[in-house]
DNA sequence: GTCCAGGGTTCGT
DNA sequence: ACGAACCATGGA
């Protein structure tokens, strides 16, 4: 699976495009600026998007949906805002040291100025932001190409016979690793496939019951592509 | 009551 | 380096 050939590769590049077919989406990370991006990333961490979506509501007419507002606010004000998000003391913390990162910075402008790597890196060091998050972020935030290797995402490829990343922390950058090297994706692509790749998931594998016969079986959408 | 959701950190081995 | 516990709410 290291060395993935030129069959293999047309394989994946027409299994992505398939699912970007099958699964138009509008307004997938729905928000009104860069910064709500960056809460909305830490507010869904392991949470429905309904909730985070309450969540910010909260932020916003609590007048807190700027960094500068943010920064100043206390970890205890914040945390009583996002309940509805659940981990409410983690991610007050998450938001604050988010804000701060954000000043510290020189302000969302200074950071847009940053290459792709750069600006990944900045994000990394910032408490509460993981791999998956910054992502997250530099795709829907900052309009950089990213393809989230996520859980829906390594599963998909699993299935699909792609890539095996297995288990474990380094699950995420390996499949990262494999898929920056095989496939290159515009910003618009890359939005339009993360959203395709969760909703497949979510519709065929993500709901309990499981189905166990049709992903395994079909792959869904892999009888089209083979 | 139980399981899980668009993760990351921390703490055992 | 790896696995597991932990966070905490709302929905099915």
């Amino acid at each position: 699976m290291a060395a993935a050939g030129p069959a293999e590769l047309e394989r994946l590049a027409a299994a992505c495009r398939a699912l970007i077919d099958h699964y138009p989406t509008r307004n997938w990370w729905p928000a009104r600026s860069r910064f709500e991006v960056m809460v909305g990333a830490v507010l869904v961490q392991n949470t429905r998007w309904l909730n985070a979506a309450r969540a910010i509501e909260a932020l916003r007419a609590a007048a807190l949906l700027q960094p500068a507002a943010m920064a100043e606010a206390s970890a205890e004000t914040l945390a009583r805002w996002i309940r509805p998000a659940g981990c409410q003391r983690i991610k007050a913390r998450r938001l604050l040291a988010l804000a701060i990162g954000i000043q510290q910075s020189g302000g969302l402008r200074a950071l847009a100025q940053l290459e792709d790597q750069a600006l990944r890196a900045r994000l990394l060091r910032w408490h509460g932001i993981g791999e998956e998050t910054a992502d997250a972020i530099l795709l829907y935030g900052f309009k950089r190409p990213a393809f989230l290797s996520d859980g829906y995402a390594r599963r998909w490829l699993s299935r699909m016979g792609i890539f095996e990343a297995g288990a474990g922390p380094r699950a995420y950058g390996r499949c990262r690793q494999f898929m920056a090297q095989e496939l290159v994706l515009d910003v618009s692509d890359a939005q339009a496939l993360h959203a395709a790749v969760v909703l497949h998931g979510q519709q065929h594998c993500g709901a309990r019951p499981r189905c166990e016969g049709c992903c395994v079986a079909n792959y869904c959408l892999n009888k089209t592509i083979a």
